[in-house]
DNA sequence: TCCCTTCCGTGATAATATCACACAAAGAAG
DNA sequence: CTTCTTTGTGTGATATTATCACGGAAGGGA
């Protein structure tokens, strides 16, 4: 098991915390699509990415998304244990985006070594911090980019993420990211496949000018 | 001096943090207005409200503005001290709402103390925690409510927080509380006003039915 | 009284959301 | 190999909010 090397503070803890978290720790495989974890009641535990892509994001009344960060391996989730702190007062939803190894460590474990550990509360603290500065960014680029900087940017950080530069993605995928409407990314879309920047198919947009699109989304 | 009863976790510290603590304290008196803290690379220290109203906000380069959190007696402000945290990747500007007086307590001290206690480490948690569920809530609020609704919700929370109907605000003020613009609080007060919700005059808003802007903030 | 600043009102246009529906592609069922 | 069903896309019409460009009114200071 190397879930240690995973752990970045691992070695800051005492061969009790150690053991407390080894005995208890399991591990679960999930497909692509899985929800790992549905609102606040529902207390999964710390996710630890072994391997994979999750994606958090929240749900209006009508059911409409968006997406508010990302996990990668080595990515560790504390909100998927909320009902480990009282003041967590919102209802994240985190989905498999692809096959993935997760490490989940129980909450009480996790909580009871927070009460007297230093340094797993501060590293606690970083990783919130984190999460903070991801939903900061989101904030700004909601409230002062125009929606095609947007989706040029998505499309380039999927395209990275994915290496590769035809995405399999509709476009409905795209508006549940971005929190907008399917109707809105068409009409984009097909204004980026008039200006060259992607070639649309059915499920898949290829970003045919990256230049263009990069330009487009510093801007 | 009576700043041991203001922080909630002051007996879980140990004599010699304590002691840190309060001799490295200083208190600030600012008047409304003032820009107490102004973005990553002022790294103003701790803010504790002793008495008065702070709000944090977030500037996009063309100068517009969207309120973040606001802070009243007894809160604490961390992101003044984001300097404390690399993993903090964002501006926040802290403005005085009224006259404040503020305990402030150096960065260095803070963290070198938290680096060591868990119970001020798990503190830290707790209050990031909760000023991210501030934010979370306020991405819900930009996300999937309309201004209409938006806007009454914070005439009610003004009218509660100055406990008065009579608020002396500006259009232009609303509309950087809620990251739109002022024309179009405008034109929303002015339609306030025709369903007899509002009284305007130049510099205030008097809640005149404010029944009726519950009805419609609740929505 | 005059100026000057701050605050408000409003038309015109653009961007995005919302609603309603039609159609096309791919898979499933027979 | 048809038919049916689901999923994905296209598009007009309308509403909401933002953006631009003014003009004008209220109040304070010289």
């Amino acid at each position: 098991m190397e879930f240690q090397s995973y752990f970045p503070i691992w070695n800051k803890l005492n061969s009790i915390h150690q053991g407390q978290i080894l005995s208890t720790l399991s591990t679960r495989t999930v497909k692509k699509g899985t929800i790992v974890h549905n609102g606040g009641n529902d207390c999964t535990g710390l996710l630890l990415v072994k391997s994979g892509q999750l994606r958090a994001y929240i749900l209006s009344d009508e059911g409409r998304e968006i997406t508010i960060y990302r996990l990668f391996d080595r990515d560790m989730c504390l909100f998927s244990a909320s009902c480990m702190m009282r003041s967590i007062q919102f209802d994240i939803t985190i989905e498999a985006e692809k096959d993935t190894d997760l490490w989940i460590i129980p909450v009480e474990v996790y909580q009871s070594i927070m009460a007297e550990s230093a340094p797993l509360a501060n590293y606690t603290n970083e990783l919130m911090a984190t999460r903070f500065s991801d939903v900061m960014w989101l904030i700004e680029q909601i409230m002062w980019k125009s929606l095609d900087k947007r989706v040029a940017a998505f499309l380039l950080e999927e395209s990275a993420i994915e290496g590769s530069d035809t995405l399999k993605i509709t476009h409905e995928a795209v508006a549940s990211h971005l929190g907008s409407h399917r109707e809105v990314i068409t009409r984009m879309l097909k204004y980026f496949q008039n200006e060259g920047m992607v070639k649309l198919s059915r499920g898949t947009i290829e970003l045919a000018d990256k230049f263009k699109l990069e330009e487009l989304s510093d801007q």
